[in-house]
DNA sequence: CAGTGAGCGAGCTTCCGCTTGACTT
């Protein structure tokens, strides 16, 4: 039995290190923090100094169970979790739940996994920081104070099962402003000037600073220009260095896999804990961008074997955000040797990615000459400006270029293009200039890596929940991840060309959004209603502000207690405050009058999300009377729509024709417009407007759908004709009635299924317990 | 999922941060 048990969060990086340790250490690990507070309400007595009630929740019961075992039979336990707020907390848990006595215990603590690391470690043993401890436990009693208090408010004033919380709040809010920022943006159109001069392999582009914001204006420089003559003026070269971007940390990283690679935040997580796990990476939860002494002579050798002594720069990077807890290294590759690695293609092109980022974090930086030639023009007293850029080292740029947020790259265009050789006095041949009419744009909408990055900046959240918190304003309906299509915009080019100025009218498609973060307006009435009440929780320096006070609990110089009081004396005063006196929130706007109905017409939240309402609320003394309904379709926001838009909606659903005796009835589902016959349903094509939707294409549209129908249908039953076998996308199926049912895997054979079976199988899977619904068995 | 939106009331929901698996229609 070994004499010593360690005990680290991570079960990959126990084994690591069990194989640094040798025979006398048993490392184990605990899977994270293995205690919370209770769900129940009395998790925190407020009378009692905030006293807490913890538990070991279900799923952790069998390795503290194990943990406790171990910890009995040891000699010594280190306890090892990592040196933050948070590991310091588990590390007390741990002690606390698996009863360890102090003259056996240690803490050590370590930033990075190498085995001199661990080794000093264990020479360098300490106590338990309480002070710490105290600190993660505001942390946690503050959040759940916030999240469990505030939640309950929004149940009553907006609708049930809604969420709010000191992270996912402000996260919400940062979507709602920018949308609303942009919604408010007014583009502002001008024409840009750009000529350019010689012919083929010797052209090159040059540019006017100033920019017209009337047409004439630009026709007039134009015209100016038809008999101009051109001459370079000035010519001033300078040298240049571009240098490389510190490691990843785990923001970062989801950033430059979403840009690069299309990942989602959660995707890169999941893919980089595939990596971790298989030891091909380093822990990819950090905000720290240090990489370890061995890691640094590691990528040294790497570099000059590979690219030769002048790539190599050795480089210390700082850590931008203001929260970080560095207790683990940046993410890097475990061995700088290993180009590529096994694995499925997204783990190779994440770990590439990886691999290139740090490797290049060593290098030298790149080298450049750029030229810029004024040139001047006979007839104005503007000058056009062409830039050129010659490399003449790439140093990093061997390996790896960060890319940046701004999509649009036209700006860019001619400022890495390189200059064919001119002198000073030379005259240009004007091959062409046109002026063509730009918009200003707004704001960018956030995706879900930039939301992230806004989140770090703001230090609000963790390495360990940037994607959690991205899934939950999904899943909880605040923000929608989207496509849209854009609208199709005119603008105006004029060109001179052979001493003529011509005019033409272009489209260009604008505001297409792929993958974009768009708030709902439950989204934003929750926000609304946050901001009003809630101002302090919502501002997006609240958690920067307690940060400031966890920071001094850490230090020993403030009590926990009295901080959280502080906090929530006020705090909940408002919230009872809010329960007594706020309306319901509903996000109620009149758009106006209907034209022909003189009724007022309105929208709203409901029930089932947003509609429009034509006519006053139904009243005591009106009982027939009822107000006209209609659902906003994807896309449009209580915030946003017209009158015309809203009355448009009213068109549909609508008859439009007859098919075997039944109507066909077109209309706007959750998943788009539809036609629907006799109980069933054909989806319509992007191409067709349903407004405009004939007989004749509706029934060919069934009569398709039908026979696409028949090619899935196996077999069909007389006993009842809504029962079917079908084959469906991961193979046979029963649809019975409008259950669909799995086949078993010992019927190798769905022919021989009988309609008894059938409806057997269809029984025990609604009785079967589904994932999560315990409610459901509650009910039943 | 498939054209709803009243009001009542039981019983439910909910936070953030550490960790991995167990889930797959």
């Amino acid at each position: 039995m070994a004499k010593n048990l360690l005990i680290v969060e991570s079960p990959a990086k126990a084994k690591t290190i069990e194989g640094y340790l040798g025979k006398d250490f048993t490392v184990k690990s605990s899977y994270g923090h293995i205690r919370d507070l209770v769900k129940s309400e009395d998790a925190i007595d407020i009378a009692n100094n905030f006293e807490q009630k913890y538990e070991v929740p279900a799923d952790k019961k069998q390795i503290v169970a194990e943990l406790k075992k171990l910890a009995k039979e040891a000699d010594m336990v280190w306890l090892a979790s990592d040196e933050d707020r948070e590991g310091e907390a588990i590390s007390w848990h741990l002690f606390d739940t698996l009863n360890l006595k102090d003259a056996t215990t240690k803490r050590i603590v370590f930033h990075e996994i190498t085995k001199p690391a661990i080794m000093a470690a264990i020479d360098n043993p300490r106590k338990i920081d309480y002070n710490l401890v105290n600190a993660q436990q505001a942390r946690r009693v503050l959040d759940r104070l916030v999240g469990f208090e505030l939640s309950p408010v929004l149940w009553k004033k907006v609708k049930p099962s809604l969420s709010a919380g000191r992270v996912q709040s402000v996260a919400v809010r940062i979507i709602v402003e920018r949308e609303r920022e942009i919604n408010k943006f007014k583009s502002e159109a001008a024409f840009k000037i750009a000529a350019i001069f010689g012919k083929g392999k010797q052209s090159f582009k040059a540019e006017l600073a100033e920019r017209y914001s009337q047409q004439e204006d630009a026709e007039k420089f134009l015209t100016d220009c038809i008999d101009a003559d051109f001459d370079v003026k000035s010519l001033e070269t300078k040298p240049a260095k571009r240098s490389p971007a510190a490691p990843f940390t785990t923001s970062t990283l989801q950033q430059e896999a979403s840009r690069k690679l299309g990942y989602s935040v959660s995707r890169t997580m999941q893919v980089a804990q595939k990596l971790y796990e298989a030891g091909h990476i380093t822990y990819m939860r950090t905000d720290s961008v240090n990489l370890s002494e061995t890691a640094l002579q590691a990528a040294e050798q790497q570099i000059i074997s590979a690219y030769g002594d002048k790539y190599h720069q050795h480089r210390k990077y700082k850590t931008k955000s203001a929260g970080a807890q560095e207790a683990h290294e940046a993410i890097r590759p475990t061995y700088f040797n290993n180009h590529t690695i096994d694995g499925d293609n997204s783990e190779k092109r994440l770990y590439e990615l990886i691999w290139k980022r740090a490797i290049a974090s060593q290098m030298s930086e790149a080298q450049f000459e750029k030229t810029t030639a004024k040139i001047s023009i006979s007839t104005r007293k503007e000058e056009l400006v062409a830039n050129g850029e010659v490399m003449k080292f790439d140093g990093f740029l061997k390996v790896y270029l960060e890319s940046d947020d701004d999509e649009d790259d036209t700006q860019q265009d001619g400022d890495n293009a390189m200059l064919p050789p001119l002198t000073k006095g030379q005259r240009l041949e004007l091959e062409e200039m046109l002026a063509t009419e730009r918009f200003s744009r707004p704001p960018a909408r956030y995706t879900e890596a930039s939301l992230v990055k806004k989140l770090e900046e703001l230090g609000i959240g963790r390495p360990s929940t940037y994607a959690p918190t991205i899934s939950t304003i999904q899943n909880r309906g605040y923000v929608v991840k989207e496509e849209r299509e854009g609208k199709q915009r005119k603008f105006r080019v004029l060109t001179l060309k052979n001493k003529s100025v011509s005019k033409e009218e272009r489209t260009e498609n604008t505001g297409a959004e792929r993958g974009k973060l768009f708030p709902t307006d439950i989204g934003a009435v929750v926000n609304d209603f946050l901001v009003q009440h809630f101002k302090g929780i919502v501002d997006f320096n609240f958690t920067a502000k307690v940060e400031k006070q966890f920071d001094e609990i850490a230090q020993g110089l403030e009590e926990w207690t009295t901080m959280i009081g502080n906090f929530y004396k006020p705090f909940h005063a408002d919230v009872q405050n809010t329960i007594e006196t706020a309306d319901k929130a509903t996000g109620v706007r009149d758009l106006g009058i209907h034209p022909e109905k003189g009724e007022k017409v309105s929208v709203r939240i409901g029930r089932y999300g947003p509609f429009v309402q034509v006519g006053e609320n139904a009243s005591d003394d009106n009982k027939d009377y009822k107000p006209l309904y209609a659902s906003l379709r994807t896309g449009q926001s209580i915030e946003t729509i017209t009158l015309e838009e809203a009355l448009e909606l009213f068109k549909l659903p609508k008859v439009v024709g007859e098919y075997e005796g039944k109507p066909m009835k077109v209309a706007i589902g959750r998943f788009g417009p539809y036609i629907s016959h006799n109980s069933a349903f054909v989806s319509l094509p992007k191409e067709i407007d349903p407004l405009d939707v004939t007989e004749e294409q509706a029934i060919e549209l069934i009569t398709e759908k039908r026979k696409k129908d028949a090619e899935k249908l196996i077999k069909a039953f007389d006993e009842d004709p809504t029962v079917k076998v079908l084959n469906g996308r991961w193979g046979p199926y029963i649809e019975f009635g409008k259950q669909n049912v799995k086949i078993p895997k010992d019927i190798t054979d769905p022919l021989t299924l009988t309609f008894e079976q059938c409806k057997a199988l269809a029984d025990a899977d609604s009785k079967a317990p589904k994932k999560g619904s315990k409610k459901f068995a509650k009910k039943k």
